[in-house]
DNA sequence: ACTGGATCTGTAACCGGTCACAGCCGGATG
DNA sequence: CATCCGGCTGTGACCGGTTACAGATCCAGT
């Protein structure tokens, strides 16, 4: 980086003090109010800021304090899987939200090739964050290990299968979730519910599925083998499980689907398949992403209230920043009810 | 397990120095390489660090060179807009990964509500950020003239109206990508073209027509006004648009919109409206985003290149902090053919 | 042998904050 | 009148780096 600056000097704590007649002390304590000044400095001081336009240096304050205020949000995964999800940026949203509110920086991390893993690792362990924001990390993950024993504060989105007595998580209430789908449509009578599910290597998906076991026993529903396909969570998938469904089990009457966009892809191969939705088959998603109120027909679904999980992410963090043991939390989820199986 | 362990200090440049055998100068010297140092110091010097694991502490080093190796991406709107649109997401990622190469740290600023506009204006004009990437920002917006007055180096994604002089952006070659979408529709002999554009206050909404009206001119094909419908870049404004331009121009052939939600939306009405798709009309989007592809049919569209727009925004944005001066460029677009409109 | 430059290295002064500590002051107390 | 105390304030030592400058070393040139 080539230093060329002409930028005229900004106004330093020592401005600020000689303007005001007082101390560079007594400004820094207005400055965080932990003691008492005189109501007379404090005024003196106050003006003198407004009068110079000063704002403290926070890297200065970092270094004296020790503390950055700065919060990383970290992507493991080869990216673009995740920007690619509508949920991912979702909850991007939420956690810059909630960080804002409490005045924390947030610091956006790719580490997906070595290279950056390296560095991250190395920023990270460093403590120059003060703590580390997860999505959906893969349990096998070396990063993990290394940011557990430089000790920094953690919380990841989703459990992280082997690492629960050490990192925080937050979590939707998939269990329930599915559980409440598959009983939606119960209720509405149908009996022959097949399920597309999510990877079975991620919480969410094992989740979803136990959920719709779940229902299934405790309504009496004998559970049928060939009435469960396996998905990615894409709607490629979605679309290739709902044919496998059809072939295996033609005389199905209800989809629940693990995410909104294989219920998109399900609905598509119905669809062509002349099935009726709701009519002959109904169709539950889960998330409530942004595309279940535009597919046709409109998508019941499971809400993930993410917003709720990225405020709960920033909420854990700053507890286990000030010395909380870790914790995982779930977040419950609500059936949001449109025209693909309707009330 | 008792996770409140006092954080064992971590090693600093003198600890390094201390294990080494040298100065601590010299440790800063091989750490950032401009100055001469023995091949013996060196050597000792980068097995300690390797023994040690030091890390040196970033707020310190900003702190002393008064460059803070962080970049702002700021964004301005209320941010669900930005958040849903999935362009937003690409462009974020691109921008993430351009600076992640030039090891700068991402740090995303949201300024929505008055408080955090303050905050935020503080924060970027105190000097604190080497620089900051505008998304998209409106012309209006106090916060750039406040960010122009305290000389911060900015990059913007899109054309600022009225800052053309002070603040360099980046934007793709709207005009020609909308000229060369039409002129794909008249060599496929069609000529009753409508349009659905953009939002009329935007650079790239204004552009894209321009584009339209470019292709039809030079190719003698009058512009009629009742083939010109306006949308503001969501799939529902497309389909009302589309509506709109089923009634007063019913004998449309062809349809370019501005956007490939847009276009989408309107491949829903078109349907409805038993229109086949390429047949009776043809359509081309803008963007191809992640929509397109799956689209019924998919959609022929212009693509805009997202990731050579991030990219050149942090390579001028670091232009402009070695003193360059501001600077508009463009990106070329390319027309990306699929089954709604075939070559 | 003496000077001089090139090359390397160490000391000390900063960057702009925080905070422990000592000091000041006026009034109440012994 | 000396003492104490509580509220407020200033001094100076840090935090962990960078960098100007001076000093040391070695070898070539005279």
């Amino acid at each position: 980086m080539i230093p060329n600056v002409p930028t005229r000097k900004r106004p330093t704590i020592r401005d600020v003090a000689r303007e005001a007649g007082v101390s560079y002390a007594t400004v820094s304590r207005v400055l965080n109010g932990r003691e008492w000044v005189s109501p007379d400095a404090a005024r003196a001081v106050r003006d003198a800021i407004a009068r110079t336009g000063y704002t403290a240096n926070p890297h200065a304050r970092s270094l004296a304090t020790g503390k950055s205020g700065s919060i990383a949000f970290l992507l493991t995964e080869p990216q673009h899987l995740l920007f690619d999800d509508p949920n991912f940026s979702v909850l991007l949203r939420g956690v810059a939200q909630a960080l804002s509110d409490r005045e924390l920086t947030l610091i956006l991390m790719i580490a997906s090739t070595p290279e950056e893993r390296a560095r991250t690792i190395a920023y990270l362990s460093g403590g120059h964050v003060d703590g580390v924001l997860l999505v959906s990390p893969h349990s096998g993950d070396p990063l993990l290990s290394q940011l557990v024993r430089a000790e920094v504060p953690i919380v990841a989105c989703g459990r992280v299968l082997g690492y629960e007595q050490v990192i925080s998580s937050v979590m939707a209430d998939d269990r329930n979730g599915g559980r409440s789908a598959v009983e939606h449509l119960i209720a509405a009578g149908r009996t022959r519910i097949a399920t597309i599910t999510g990877p079975q290597d991620t919480a969410g998906g094992v989740d979803r599925l136990q959920g719709y076991h779940d229902a299934l026993i405790s309504h009496g529903v004998t559970i049928e083998p060939a009435r469960i396909a396996h998905g990615d969570w894409s709607r490629d998938s979605g679309a290739a499980a709902m044919r496998r469904l059809l072939s295996l089990a033609p005389d199905l009457d209800a989809v629940f689907a693990a995410s909104d966009a294989m219920a998109d892809g399900a609905l598509r191969v119905l669809r062509e398949a002349g099935r009726d939705v709701p009519g002959d088959v109904r169709v539950v998603g889960f998330d409530d992403s942004g595309l279940a109120a535009t597919t046709e027909p409109p998508l019941t679904t499971v809400r993930h209230p993410l917003d709720r999980v990225a405020d709960e992410m920033v909420r854990l963090l700053t507890d286990v920043i000030a010395g909380r043991t870790p914790l995982s939390i779930t977040v419950p989820t609500t059936l949001v009810i449109r025209a693909s199986s309707p009330a």
